[in-house]
DNA sequence: AACAAGAATATTTTT
DNA sequence: TATTCTTGTT
């Protein structure tokens, strides 16, 4: 351990040995927190803390998983498995199928995803008769989830006149019964939408004090990262479970809460304070990511905000090149100019493209920059958007996996009881829901009782409704001795999934049948991952889990060189050697929507806080004078934020090679055209900046450097003799050397000491093991 | 009930 | 622009 504390500085050392009591770290961009995390975790158990009782809350998946990775590799595997560490959600809906009976829920809930939730909503609006132009389900859903993050259930909207009245005033008089229908839906589909995720936690933790003493008695010790992110109702989690011991230790930046939108509340992090008593405060304010001009740049925009807590960032490191800014005619030449300058760095730094990442605000901003790599041939990932698991074919087969663990979850079961087609029309859907509705139980129940119930259904189709009831249940049968993988291949035939999408030949239909398969390999990939870790069952139902609660971030495996594009939002916690920001635009960011309050355009300000410090040696904002929005081409303004950055770290291109540069346009653009009435002029115009022209640059022809070869020998399969010490390779886990070998026959496992995973415990029946020394 | 064509709508960010 | 939803026809 002692080795470890001599890495950090005084700063990080101080809050990572404070053991006991409630504390705060605010800690700048870069400044080294998720170590101070994680060695305080290590640290907190080589001080004879029980990993079951350290609770460890992180934003993402992947960033717990590589947390829990560095402390293994410090404590060692068998200790740091017993750590509870995770996402808000993916914690608590682990407890909440522990304790689902209390809540009258099932152990095996459905997690409903947005479009789950859309389409209960658009469907409940529909059943009730009730216009769709007023009453937007995307709308309702997001009120609906306001509601359950500041903890208002159905019983305290009805108490609360205010709310029933402010929804009154917006013509939504409905709201509350809408509300009230979606929650009894849910709750009798047995299905949690993610806010029910923390929104039920609360309810258990407060109305069952065996249950709260419980998990206080075993969270001895809490830590949240980023806490400025937190809402109401994870707030209030928090204060309940550290309420017995105090030890509470939350980890933020107010400078990069981003989250407001989504319910995030940053007084939570602004008034921890004075919600404990005796509350140590740290600062980390070192920043030892990013060059001196990317942290004064960022530094000087911040400093335009008026909420924010007293923080100044600096840095030890060079000052690097300045930001470079580039206006472009239209997005298409944003794409081609982004490209070209990654190609450039590549060949004159010798760079991988894992080094480059392009930020947007918006996803839509993504394709232009797609089809200018696709060109120039620049492997990219694109990360979030439309997720893997959301699209049409992928939800379909899980919609059928999904009815095997949960018969009851009503999205999935009207997703697929009629696709492929089988003749269930939505008539009998719609007598069906009204049948379940009636007699308060599910569909597939009242498929299941056909005769007994009163509806009126021809015969035909009731033998066809029987026979999606068997097919299901001969699923289920199938799921008590099959796998993951075996199941889900062994559905997607029977159904005639395979079959429907085997029909269409054009590409967009070949790329489903792709997708479908990849989500099989990634099934088989899973169930020969905990094969080999032997201490979980791989079960469906764990697999569902981790779907349901996956983003696009947790599975990247990093081991391929892509060009990132993302949004900012998810570049959060992220860090790139060259970073483009692009769209700089007014409008687009910040954007329209967002400019209504000073508290809104802040926290656009934070967000290009956070763009600007993913950066570790160079920056590039560019942005357009025009840009297809909507299908049209419209007329963009650079953004405020450009200018609100301090000239001198700033070095503004114009792109002279560019042959449709047309230098009339961009005059008229600062020159004395009318504003429009609702975008803010530069009270300075840019054009000082603009004309500095830089020579073109005498590009060197690029350094070829030899391939190096690749480390080990020729394929040397593992034939059975292994020794500790031995070298070997596993796919995923890269190199690891051979630490323990027990167990006898079938059952030998290894323990291994992974390059790339720590410390891992694996079953050699299973384990596709290459021995390289 | 199935299919096709046309209309509507969306683009702010997501666990 | 691109996808999803609605409407009309058979």
């Amino acid at each position: 351990m002692e080795k470890y504390l001599s890495q950090l500085n005084e700063a990080q050392l101080a809050p990572t040995i404070q053991k006991d009591g409630p504390m705060i770290v605010i800690a700048g961009a870069g400044s080294g927190k998720t170590r101070v995390l994680t060695y305080r975790i290590a640290y907190l158990m080589s001080q004879g803390i029980d990993p079951f009782n350290i609770l460890s809350l992180t934003f993402t998946n992947k960033a717990a998983r590589e947390m829990k990775e560095r402390i293994a590799q410090i404590v060692g595997a068998s200790e740091a498995k017993n750590l509870w560490m995770g996402t808000f959600h993916s914690v608590f809906a682990k407890i909440l199928r522990i304790e689902a009976d209390r809540l009258g829920y099932p152990s095996n809930f459905t997690i409903y995803d947005a479009q789950d939730s859309d389409r209960l909503i658009a469907s409940i609006i529909k059943e009730m008769n009730l216009d769709k132009d007023v009453y937007k389900y995307k709308q309702i859903r997001s009120r609906i989830s306001s509601y359950k993050n500041s903890l208002i259930t159905v019983k305290a909207y009805f108490n609360n006149p205010e709310l029933i009245e402010a929804d009154k005033a917006a013509r939504r008089p409905r709201m509350g019964d809408i509300y009230k229908n979606y929650v009894e839906r849910c709750f009798k589909a047995g299905a949690m939408d993610f806010d029910d995720l923390l929104l039920k936690t609360n309810e258990l933790l407060t109305r069952f004090p065996d249950v709260l003493a419980k998990y206080q008695d075993r969270f001895r010790y809490i830590l949240v990262d980023e806490y400025q992110d937190t809402n109401h109702s994870q707030y209030l989690i928090v204060r309940a479970l550290s309420d017995r011991f105090q030890n509470i230790c939350v980890v933020g930046d107010d400078a990069q809460s981003i989250y407001a939108f989504r319910g995030a509340n940053i007084n939570n992090i602004l008034n921890f304070q004075k919600d404990y008593d005796d509350v140590k405060l740290f600062r980390l304010e070192q920043n030892y990511r990013s060059t001196k001009n990317i942290v004064n740049a960022a530094n000087s925009i911040i400093d335009k905000n008026q909420t924010k807590l007293e923080k100044v960032v600096w840095t030890a490191n060079d000052d690097g090149p300045k930001i470079k800014v580039n206006r472009l005619m239209t997005d298409g030449d944003e794409g081609r100019y982004v490209a070209s300058s990654i190609f450039e760095n590549k060949m004159n730094q010798q760079l991988k493209n894992s080094d480059f990442a392009i930020l947007y605000r918006t996803n839509a901003q993504s394709r232009a920059m797609e089809d200018a790599l696709r060109k120039r041939g620049i492997e990219y990932r694109i990360y979030g958007g439309l997720s893997f698991y959301q699209r049409k074919e992928i939800k379909d087969v899980l919609s059928y996996l999904r009815l095997v663990i949960n018969p009851s979850d009503e999205e999935a079961l009207k997703r697929v009881i009629n696709f492929p087609a089988r003749g269930i029309g939505q008539t009998t859907i719609d007598r069906l829901v009204v049948a379940a509705n009636g007699y308060n139980r599910s569909i597939f129940e009242v498929i299941q009782n056909l005769d007994k119930v009163d509806i009126k259904i021809n015969s035909g189709t009731k033998g066809k409704l029987q026979d999606f009831a068997t097919m299901i249940e001969s699923f289920q049968v199938m799921n008590q001795t099959a796998n993951a993988f075996e199941l889900a291949e062994h559905v997607t035939k029977t159904s005639g999934l395979i079959r429907e999408f085997n029909k269409d030949a054009t590409p967009e239909g070949v790329a489903r049948m792709e997708n479908i398969e990849e989500l099989l390999n990634g099934m088989k990939d899973f169930v020969e991952e905990q094969k080999e870790l032997a201490d979980t069952t791989g079960s469906l139902a764990e697999f569902l889990e981790d779907v349901a609660l996956a983003t696009d971030l947790d599975n990247d495996k990093g081991d391929d060189d892509r060009v990132a594009l993302m949004t900012i939002h998810l570049a959060k916690g992220l860090e790139f050697p060259y970073v483009y920001i692009v769209g700089m635009e007014e409008d687009l960011f910040p954007s329209a929507m967002s400019m209504n309050t000073r508290s809104e355009l802040e926290e656009e300000r934070r967000l290009f806080y956070v763009a600007l410090t993913r950066a570790e040696k160079q920056a590039y904002l560019t942005y357009t004078l025009s840009r297809y929005r909507w299908g049209k081409l419209i007329d963009a303004e650079p953004s405020r934020f450009i200018e609100e950055i301090d000239d001198e770290y700033l070095e503004v291109l114009t792109p002279v090679n560019d042959p449709r540069q047309n230098p009339m346009l961009s005059a008229d653009i600062f020159g004395d055209v009318e504003p429009s009435p609702n975008t803010i002029r530069f009270k300075k115009p840019l054009r000082k900046k603009m004309e500095k022209k830089q020579p073109p640059k005498f590009v060197p022809p690029p350094k070829l450097k030899p391939v190096s070869k690749t480390t080990g020998n020729p394929a040397n399969l593992f034939d059975g003799k292994l020794t500790v010490g031995n070298i070997v390779a596993h796919i995923r886990f890269g190199k690891g050397e051979v630490l323990k070998i027990e167990g006898a026959g079938a059952d030998v496992k290894a323990e291994i000491n992974f390059e790339n995973g720590g410390v891992k415990k694996l079953l050699l029946r299973f384990a596709k093991l290459e021995v390289i020394g």
